[in-house]
DNA sequence: TTCCATGTTCCGCA
DNA sequence: TTGCGGAACATGGA
């Protein structure tokens, strides 16, 4: 689930639950989220500290607490947040349980352990530190440096777009995505795309994922025309009415129509 | 039972 | 030396 629209929505939903609020309590499960440092130093942040902004980086979301440091919550490939006043609305797999001082709790839920809770000096520091490229929607980016920071790839157009070092927030389901809507096969190499097919995928990939943000990153909201709701072996392929391709590509299932997106 | 999943990191290879 | 692709990680649903 959580890619950069997905992280948007949930950054916006924290800031309209549990923005301000102080964490009264903090319960946690399971070691495996804090790689960083260790749970005791994430807990000991949180506890008596305010919510007091929010931040994304690519698929990054940066909560800033009042003592001055940030929590940083990654998702992995199955985390959600969770507001609830009642134990009866607890989602399945809460690791991390914030009790805030207005009666509601905030949950991070990651039902596979794939994500990353930690506290961090900074969003910039953080993304200095992990190399990560300019987040795919910020005003650091445009047109210019997208182009730029493809080029410079070896590798499949499909990689490149995955790559958090290039440019932060895409993940597997809206990059082939970005490349059925602009035309675009996934297993192009992007240091052969031209000017032209480079400048159409960040107009594409921006519109996309502002699209996305708008409809809740929720695939069965997604527009007919969209590629989202059928990433399906053999699925009829909205732009033509031809079949959608499954293949591999880095290890990560590849859905695209041979027809609109030829090699 | 086996395969697969929207992410990241580590390792081997070119 | 560097960049790329595949496996591993942990869990559970189909």
């Amino acid at each position: 689930m959580p890619e950069l629209p997905d992280v948007e929505v949930f950054r916006k939903y924290l800031q309209s639950t549990s923005l301000k609020r102080r964490v009264r309590d903090v319960r946690t499960t399971r070691e495996e989220l804090y790689r960083d440092h260790g749970r005791d130093d994430v807990v000991k942040a949180l506890k008596g500290s305010r919510l007091e902004d929010t931040r994304r980086h690519g698929k990054n979301l940066f909560v800033k607490l009042s003592g001055g440091e940030w929590l940083l919550l990654h998702f992995g490939m199955s985390g959600f947040l969770k507001s609830y006043r009642k134990p009866a609305e607890e989602p399945p797999h809460q690791r991390l349980v914030m009790a805030l001082d207005d009666g509601s709790n905030l949950a991070y839920d990651s039902q596979r352990l794939l994500g990353t809770v930690s506290v961090v000096e900074s969003p910039e520091e953080y993304a200095k530190r992990k190399e990560l490229g300019p987040d795919a929607l910020s005003d650091r980016m445009s047109a210019e440096r997208f182009a730029e920071l493809l080029a410079g790839s070896r590798a499949t157009v499909k990689s490149a777009l995955m790559d958090q070092g290039r440019i932060a927030g895409l993940g597997n389901v809206y990059t082939d995505e970005t490349l059925f809507q602009a035309g675009i096969h996934p297993r192009r190499r992007a240091s052969e795309l031209s000017g032209e097919e480079l400048e159409e995928m960040y107009r594409t990939m921006t519109r996309v994922l502002r699209k996305a943000i708008d409809f809740g990153a929720e695939a069965s909201n997604a527009p007919r025309s969209w590629l989202l709701p059928r990433r399906e072996e053999g699925a009829e392929c909205p732009g033509c009415g031809g079949s959608i391709e499954r293949t591999t590509i880095s290890g990560r299932a590849t859905y695209f129509c041979a027809r609109c997106q030829p090699p």
